[in-house]
DNA sequence: ACAAAAGTGTTGACCATACACCCATGC
DNA sequence: GCATGGGTGTATGGTCAACACTTTTGT
């Protein structure tokens, strides 16, 4: 058959129109609020149109000689302050479509989203611009976005969750010293209640053999006072790939 | 403290130079010769520069009007013919220094790869263009490619094993019916020999309940006839993240 | 009859779950 | 003492790996 008719030139020299983008990156940015046990996401409210007045996933467009990954972290430090957290590339989200104030003169012209996942400690993220255009949201109680944030939230906290069943990321987030409590609750909050027994969370993580006992104690008001652990990454090395934790 | 500072302008008529994007997708297509128990990758030889006269995978550059998947779907059609396959987007490459051939001129333009993996039916996929610009290679035996190609494909090899381990994506490549050892010759050949023995794969997936026994039987040369089974995608639906198979 | 491929069954080790129970501290 | 949270143990059912075994075909 004429298969040669369907063959697009190769070149770049090529008739073919080829789109014009610019490049976004929007960061899905979780944190675990322990104390409350909520799972917060980081929103900003747009000053400009598209959306303006609409909340949004904090979002940049990306520099010359930047690459995604430092545009994303760039997000991240605009809002908050923060140094210990995990950070990774999503998904692309480039639909011709997504813009909807798109206009027929601009149609060459298109805008893309690289979306990032990050989880930040809680207690170390201080707000940037302490007015009311950034806030942290229940998961549950995120209102509509702007464009397709909320699928990309939605992504973002599905990844979320396999990170955490699969992935050290906790301890990215967690203090360098930690209860095996303090883990617990984490998991908990992401995962929901019925992800796990305390005594098996506890017993299967001890087995894994990644948690060094430091020996030292912490008494937090009531109660018998729990061992501090801490992560100890080479030992992880052989649990790559096993669940550390069952739904 | 000034954080203000390092606010930037949030319009797009920020004095901050944004950079300018073409992208391009370019696609990991595997597909498994159950005939010759080889996985395979297809590559095929640039013609222009940079890196004219390597192999490279399939790619090519988004138009206007033209969605990433649509564009990802473009490539293999100009490749291959085929209707069996699994299509999904991999990861975004998008450093400012992908490109070796970048020169200060081209600075602010960049390119960006979008980046998807598909696996096909080996028996459907005609090759397009039979001259020797196009090539199924043994995923072993692959050689260098283009840019950071080698990268992406040891990207897209370790999404396939995980694809195949959770989800139902070898009855996508399958032929409507199939026996048992079709389906365990496929992930013998992506997953290697040890991952589990027939029996016990053949009782796993079994008990899963989703492959229907059509009752049908088949005989290839000497030994007992097979039975003919049929993917159930309803009945898959309560084993969405759960393990078809371990390794 | 024999080889080859399909399909079944059994065993022992391990593991997840659901509990019950003991320990150490604050009040 | 007793409430609170930390930590330990155990019985049960389930699952996985390994391997032996039976069944049904072609030659």
């Amino acid at each position: 058959m004429s298969a040669n008719l369907h063959r697009p030139p190769a070149h770049p020299l090529s008739p073919v129109p080829l789109a014009d983008f610019k490049v976004g990156v929007d960061n899905v940015i979780f944190s675990v609020d322990t104390q409350q046990n909520r799972l917060l996401v980081l929103v900003v409210m747009r000053p400009d149109d598209p959306f303006a007045g609409h909340w949004s996933l904090p979002g940049t467009l990306v520099r010359q000689g930047e690459s995604l990954e430092d545009a994303a972290y760039r997000v991240l430090a605009e809002k908050i302050r923060v140094n210990t957290l995990y950070l990774e590339q999503l998904y692309t989200f480039g639909s011709p479509d997504r813009d909807p104030g798109q206009s027929p003169q601009t149609f060459h012209l298109r805008y893309l989203s690289v979306s990032h996942f990050a989880l930040v400690r809680f207690e170390d993220a201080e707000l940037i611009a302490g007015g009311s255009g950034t806030a942290w949201y229940p998961l549950a109680q995120v209102p509509q976005l702007a464009f397709d944030h909320n699928e990309i939230l939605a992504y973002g906290y599905r990844r979320l969750r396999n990170k955490l069943e699969y992935s050290p990321i906790a301890f990215d987030v967690l203090p360098e010293l930690f209860t095996l409590g303090d883990l617990y609750q984490l998991y908990v909050t992401v995962l929901g209640e019925g992800f796990s027994d305390y005594s098996n969370f506890r017993a299967r993580l001890l087995k894994l053999g990644f948690l060094q006992d430091t020996g030292q104690k912490t008494s937090r008001g009531a109660g018998r006072p729990a061992s501090l652990y801490r992560f100890d990454a080479a030992a992880f090395e052989p649990c790559k790939d096993k669940p550390m934790v069952f739904i």
